[in-house]
Order: C-alpha cells, then structure tokens, then sequence
DNA sequence: CTTTTTATTTGCATAATGCAACTTTATCCG
DNA sequence: CGGATAAAGTTGCATTATGCAAATAAAAAG
C-alpha cells in the first residue's frame, strides 16, 4: 500500500497574499445556500426523473400549478421565476405524459389554463411525500427554536435577494459605493 | 382601459380538497434556499458573464481554485459538487481565457494542478468584491442576532443534506419509514 | 516489463436554453 | 364594423450544456 495521498503535497501555493482579502466560497451565504438546495434538487431529481420522465422543469411547473390550478403560464413563470419558454415546454410535457391537461371553459383563450390530472395528482403526491420526508428530515437537524428563526431569517433574505435581482449587479455595486443605503 | 385583469378570474379550481396535504412550494425549505440562491446566482452571471466570457461552472471552478491553488480536478469535484466532465471543460475555457494555467514542477503528472493567472486574479477580484457586496447586502436585511443563528443553522443543514445525498431518496423514504431514525 | 489502477480528457449523442418569428385571441379606435 | 395594436403562448433553429463511453497518460503493483 501506502499510497500518497496527494491531496496535500506538490503545492506551488502561491496563497495567502492574494487569497485573503478575497471571497471564500465555503463561507460565503448564497453558496452555502445553494449546496444544500442543490443537493436536494438532485436526490429529488433522481426520484422524479426516471419515475416519471419528468424534467426539472416540468417538476417545478408540476408544483406551482398543483398550488394553483387553472394558472396561466405567464404566472407559471411569475412565481416559479421560470422564463415562458420552459414553462411552455413543461406544460407540454406533462400534458404529453398524461399528468396535466388544458382547462376548457375559458373566457380569454389566450390564457393557457393548467390543472392536473388524476395521474398528475397521483404523481405530485408521490413526490410530494418525498418532498416532505426530506424537508422533516432538515427541520429534524435543527432545534425548534432555530426552525423558527430561520422562517423569520429566510423571509427577510427573500425580499433582499429579490431586490438586489431587480437591481441588478450596478445595483448593488452601486449602493455599497453610496454607503450601502439605497439610493 | 379596464383590461380585465385575468390573475384570479375565471378558475375551475379545483384545489382544496386534493392540494391540501400536499406540498406548499412557498414554504418548502429547500425551495425557498433555492430561490434565493438562484437570484443572486443569476445576478452574478449577468456579470461575470458578459464581461470575462465565463460559464457558470468555470465561475465556480475558478473560486475553487482561487481559495485553493494548485489544486487537482477531482479535489476540484469534491469542493464543489461538480462533475469531472464540467471541471475538466471549465479548466480548458479559464486556461484558454488566460485566466488560469497549468502549474508545473509537479511530481505527480497524472494531476492537473490548477492556478489562476494574474489575468484570473484580477477578474476573480472583481467578481469577488461583487459577491461580497452581495453577501453585506443580504446580512444587512438581518440582524446580527439573527446572523450568528443563521450560521449555526447552515452548519447543520448542510450536514443534514449531505446525509440525505448519500442515502439518496430511497434511504430517506425509508428512514421515515422506521420512525425517522438512522438506519 | 507487463498489468492494473488512477487521473484526466475527448468525442459524440442527447437534452436544455435563448431568441426570433409566428399564431391566436383580445382590445382599441376611427 | 374593421383594420391596427397588443397580449399570451408556441415553435423552429442555432447555441450551449450534460452525460457517458472510450481514449490517453502517468504511476503503482507484481
């Protein structure tokens, strides 16, 4: 055996001059974010993928239209933060699977109208008892005390990320240059 | 005027008696990471994407590297739940950008050893100073109370999602299934 | 010095995305 | 009314990303 490790050795470590001032991902919030959203997406992902031929996309369309049904793809993508394109594709394909279907009885046709079928509740109950287990089994690593904290934290943290997106990256540049209030 | 404002009218709503014990996108943890995650993901690559041509794998490859030069491509994964595919394309569009180069004097040839080149620093500066902008902006909405519980909160979620990632859904349908205990 | 193992790269098929142009339906206005 | 405008979705096509098998290359084992 004893095999070198590598994982230490041989460095031309030209850090810590450079390195310090700058950003560390491992600390920084929306990357701590992400790992944990990201690797859920991908246990659920895996679940709903080859279960049920569903696309990430169409899953996300899945959910917001089982919240509310008879939507329309334009607030499809309003509260998935989707673009009309996907949101298109996705309808298709869960229409094309036999889990949604276009309402009828609409006064403006122009309006896309989505709802579940039998197989898509079926279907969004599966994952949705995925969904939940996964869920109980964070809220379960923190105390009760934190879960409350972080659903005040995290609603805070919503509105300021959906501002500084409406702002853009000049935006925010732009704000910390005037102090850090908006302007 | 009067344009019939479509976002509630006209429903056949059938929710309620199926949607109930369903889940609430809104509320669901991991979502609500998501999308907050994804804003700020999104706001940056609006950056770092049309002013140094960088995908968003090379951007995170490229902060992997920066807090670690020297680095291989496989530690490279591991930090940052990439695949070795991304990596190893993210590396060739740095290297090709003269953002990063190949190191060498290295003893093992067999690992690609990663550094970033003035260019990347200065390019990894600028994104950094914007992702810090963001983090300030996004710890201003919160009080620092609420900045320290949150801290302690990532901490264990991320451990938390790591579990279920290595379990993958069957482990945690299962774990639930035994009363939510370790199997 | 051949065989295996490890690390990384590449080619290619498939899927996701972005954008322009198109269809359909509704509203406006003379 | 009836053509001009506008809104909501859809589709085609080019670009890009991703996933995976197979190739390459260096090191370790025997």
């Amino acid at each position: 055996m004893q095999i070198k490790s590598n994982q230490s050795t041989d460095r031309a470590d030209s850090q810590g001059s450079k390195g310090g001032e700058n950003l560390q991902l491992e600390s920084w919030l929306p990357y701590r974010l992400f790992r944990i959203s990201a690797r859920v997406a991908d246990v659920l992902g895996a679940f709903y993928g080859p279960k049920f031929g569903l696309s990430r996309a169409s899953w996300r369309t899945m959910a917001i239209v089982a919240n509310r049904p008879g939507i329309s793809v334009k607030e499809i993508c309003q509260a998935g933060g989707l673009d009309q394109f996907s949101v298109s594709r996705a309808i298709r394909q869960l229409v094309e699977l036999g889990l949604a279907q276009r309402q009828p009885g609409r006064s403006d046709k122009r309006y896309a109208a989505i709802a579940l079928s039998d197989a898509g509740w079926q279907a969004f109950g599966e994952i949705s008892d995925l969904s939940r287990n996964i869920d109980a089994e964070l809220m379960r690593s923190v105390t009760p005390q934190e879960r409350e904290a972080l659903d005040a934290i995290l609603a805070k943290l919503d509105d300021a990320s959906a501002g500084i997106l409406a702002r853009g990256w000049h935006g925010v540049n732009e704000a910390v240059g005037s102090g850090g209030r908006p302007v």
